[in-house]
DNA sequence: CACGACTCCTGCTGGC
DNA sequence: TGCCAGCAGGAGTCGT
C-alpha cells in the first residue's frame, strides 16, 4: 500500500499517540520479514520512551531512549504492511507480526506479504540516517532541494524510461507505482520517454506535478485519520481521484481517449497516449 | 555505473 | 462452483 503519502499519513497518525509514550513490552511473532526482526528489541525497548516519529522516504523512524539505551526503530511497510492501534489483549491475527505494547494500547504491525522491515539503529536520532538502508536514499520530493535544476542534473545519465527512473528510491524517495503514473499524467509526459531526453521545460511541469500529486494524496488521506492509522491505500481516498492508475481501457478524464496499460520493469504503467508525449 | 530480471511472500481476481 | 495463472502499492541483489 504505502508510497510516500501513505507513510506520511501514517506518521501523522502515529506521532500524537506515540510521542512521549512509554514502551512496556514488545512482541515478535514472525521474526522473518524482508530482514529478520532483531531479537535484541525484546531487551532494548521495554522502558524506553518515544521522543519522535519521523519519516525518511517510505521508512518510518521511531526514536526511543532510556537510561543506557538510545536508538531508532526503523519500520518499512513493504507492499502490504499496516500499523494500527489496538486495545491491549486483543488476540493477534494471522499476519500480525510485531507489537509495541504501551500502557493504554498496542501499536500492531500486520504485513501479509512480509516485504516489510523492522530494524534497530543504535545511537542518537541523527544516526538513523546512517543505517545502510537509509544512507543510500535519494532526495525527498517535498523538500526545497527538489528542483527542476536538481532533477535535470541528477537524471543526465539516466537513459532508461522516465517512469521506472522516477521510482528509483536512490534518486528520489517515495514515488511508487501509483504516483509515478499519476505524476507523469499530470505533467503530460509519456512514461516511455527516456529520462535524459526530457527537456527542462517538461521537467518544469513534472516537478510541481510530483509535488502536487503527493501533497494532494497526503491531504486526502490526512482528513480521515483518527484513532487508527490509515493503511489500505488501495481502497483509500486517493485512488478514487486517480487520473490514470488502474483505469486501463477507461476514458481519460481530460481528453476522453482510452487509458493504456503497459509493463515497464515488471510493473504496470498507466497513461493516456492522447495527453502524454 | 546503469539497467533489467529475478527474488522474497500471501491473497485476491478473472478467465476457463 | 472450483481451479489456477497472473497480478498486487517495494526494493535489494545479481548479472550484463
Amino acid at each position: 500500500m504505502p508510497e510516500l503519502p501513505e507513510v506520511e499519513v501514517c506518521r501523522r497518525g502515529l506521532a500524537p499517540e506515540l510521542e512521549g509514550a512509554l514502551i512496556e513490552a514488545v512482541e515478535i511473532r514472525a521474526p522473518k520479514l524482508r530482514h529478520e526482526i532483531p531479537h535484541a528489541l525484546l531487551e532494548l525497548l521495554p522502558g524506553c520512551r518515544i521522543s519522535a516519529v519521523r519519516r525518511r522516504g517510505k521508512y518510518l523512524l521511531i526514536d526511543c531512549s532510556r537510561a543506557g539505551v538510545e536508538g531508532s526503530l526503523i519500520i518499512h511497510l513493504g507492499m502490504s504492511g499496516n500499523l494500527r492501534f489496538v486495545p491491549r489483549h486483543l488476540p493477534p491475527g494471522k499476519h500480525d507480526h510485531f507489537d509495541l505494547v504501551m500502557a493504554g494500547q498496542i501499536l500492531r504491525l500486520a504485513d501479509p506479504r512480509r516485504f516489510g522491515v523492522v530494524l534497530w539503529q543504535p545511537g542518537p536520532p541523527a544516526a538513523a540516517e546512517q543505517h545502510p538502508l537509509l544512507a543510500t536514499q535519494g532526495l525527498e520530493p517535498l523538500s526545497d532541494a527538489f528542483t527542476v535544476d536538481w532533477i535535470h542534473a541528477a537524471i543526465a545519465k539516466r537513459s532508461g524510461p522516465i517512469k521506472p527512473t522516477l521510482m528509483d528510491s536512490h534518486l528520489v524517495v517515495g514515488i511508487g507505482n501509483i504516483y509515478a503514473s499519476e505524476s507523469l499524467f499530470r505533467a503530460g509526459i509519456s512514461p516511455l520517454r527516456a529520462a535524459n531526453r526530457i527537456s527542462r521545460t517538461r521537467y518544469a511541469r513534472l516537478v510541481p506535478a510530483i509535488r502536487e500529486t503527493l501533497s494532494d494524496a497526503i491531504a486526502a488521506g490526512g482528513s480521515s485519520i483518527r484513532d487508527y492509522v490509515h493503511s489500505d491505500g488501495g481502497a483509500g481516498c486517493f485512488q478514487i481521484q486517480a487520473g490514470v492508475y488502474d483505469r486501463a481501457g477507461l476514458p481519460c478524464l481530460r481528453c476522453g481517449g482510452l487509458v493504456r496499460q503497459i509493463r515497464q520493469a515488471g510493473r504496470s504503467t498507466y497513461y493516456c497516449p492522447g495527453c502524454q508525449h
